[in-house]
This record gives structure tokens, sequence and C-alpha cells, in this order.
DNA sequence: GTGAGCAACATAGTTAACCTAGTTGGCTCG
DNA sequence: CGAGCCAACTAGGTTAACTATGTTGCTCAC
């Protein structure tokens, strides 16, 4: 991996992903290529590939799924707020809609571990 | 490194961590212990530990500083609303804790959510 | 006493290897 | 023809080793 800057290789493809995926290069559902392929698609070790889409992976830009690849994930929409007090206020809200949502998903997904959740009949 | 859940070390780890960071247990400004003691500490290799530092510092949690140690980051950072800074902050935490909950989540149900009806092609 | 040099320790980055686990498609055998 | 096994490919996790680089404190010579 050549340094164009003073990041590290890892940082560097996570950027390029990252631009591409904003870019649209790499379209939402899109799989990015194997690691191994961008492992020889940017001269890195595979290491520094499995790096880079850890980062992306933490900041959930991308997917994992195991044995089947890395997608670039959905609904990634970035809230534009511009007014401070209100902005807090929406924060709030939102945070607290999140919050109630994503329990919820929690404890469906940990009462469905017995059974084989392969259509949740809904 | 005992998994007392179906989580990776690293993952575990990490979200100690941040939770003594949003308990107060390790304030703004503290540095972390280095990553050989947190390495015996949680009876991990240094890589595990230094995956775990990783994502907080991805997660922009902490700051390492090379040849010092890894600090945990100052809440100073918003000087958009002086009048609700810590709310600010509070809730941004609350986002970020979210965020890495939901990308978990996510993670587990697409993996078990392959039922997309269109995969003619075999 | 002061400064240079050095040793110890710290994070950071990189690489390589090995293992696990899930998915998929082809192939074989009944 | 169908069921099931298997091989190949996928991501993910873990470990270990090495290098680079920065900080700090100590020692020792002057």
């Amino acid at each position: 991996m050549v340094r164009h800057n003073g990041q590290p290789a890892y940082l560097q493809i996570a950027d390029d992903l990252r631009a591409q995926i904003r870019g649209g290069s790499l379209a939402p559902g899109a799989p990015l290529p194997s690691t191994t392929k961008l492992a020889e698609q940017y001269d890195a070790s595979l290491s520094v590939v499995k790096l880079a889409v850890g980062v992306l992976r933490t900041e959930g830009l991308v997917i994992g799924q195991q044995g089947k690849g890395v997608f670039v994930r959905d609904a990634e929409e970035p809230p534009a707020a511009a007014d401070s007090t209100s902005e807090v206020a929406e924060l709030r809200a939102a945070v607290q809609d999140l919050s109630v949502r994503l329990a919820k998903v929690e404890e469906q997904l940990a009462t469905s571990t017995t059974r084989r959740p392969g259509r949740s009949s809904r």
C-alpha cells in the first residue's frame, strides 16, 4: 500500500471505501469485493484489509455477513440539523425512540435464540 | 478471556472500558491502563486489547498518544451550544452507544434474514 | 549542575498464520 | 431425480512477532 499521505494503510483503505460508498460507487446493499480481492486491489495484506473493513463495520457503514460477504448498509441516513436548542430536543426524541425500538428488537432477538428464525411469521 | 456471552473478546473489553468511561470510573483526561496491564487484567492477549482500544479509538471515546498512553477524551469538543453542552455530550454518548448496539443487532438480524425473494439464479 | 545519551516503556502499524463458522454450488450415490 | 455430502469460498476472531515512533526518566561525563 502506497502511502500518499501520512495516514496508515488501513485508514486509507477505509477512507477509500467510505468515499466509494458515499459517492454511490458502492450502492446500498451492494457487496464489497472479498477481503482477498481488496487485498490484491490495494496491494495490501489481508490484515490491513480486515482492519479497514473492521473500521467501517464499527462505524456502521457496512454489515459483514459471515460466509457471504460485506454489504453496504441500506439505511444510512445522517440527520442534518442546524439549530442548537431544537437540535438537542430533536436528538433527545430520536434517542428515546431508538432506545425503545432497540430494546424491543434486542428482546425479540434474545427470545428467538432457541428456535430457527427462518421467517418471523408476520 | 471468559466469554460470558456470544460476543468476541475484543468487543467485551471495549464494552467494559466504555462502561467504565460512561460510569465515570475512568474520568475524562484520565489515562487507561497500558495495553500490557489491560492484557493481564482481562487475561487476554495483547492483540485483543489493541483491537479493543482500536474500537474505542475509532469511536472517538479515547485518544491514543504514542509514547504516553491512551486517554479518555475530554468532552469539550462541542462549542455549538453553551447552554446545553452537557446535554449534547450526554446525547452524543447515548447515540454512540445506540449505534454500536444497533450495528450488533443488525448484523445478527442480517445473518438470519437471508430471506430475500429474488435470488432465482441458482 | 547541566546536558547528552541511553534504556525502558508506551502506542501504533503491519504482517502472517491458524482456526472457526456460515454459505453456496457442484457432485455423487441411492 | 432427489437427498445429502463435500469442497471452495466467505467473513470473523485470535495470537504472535516485528517494526516504527514518541515519551520519560535515569545515568554519566563534563
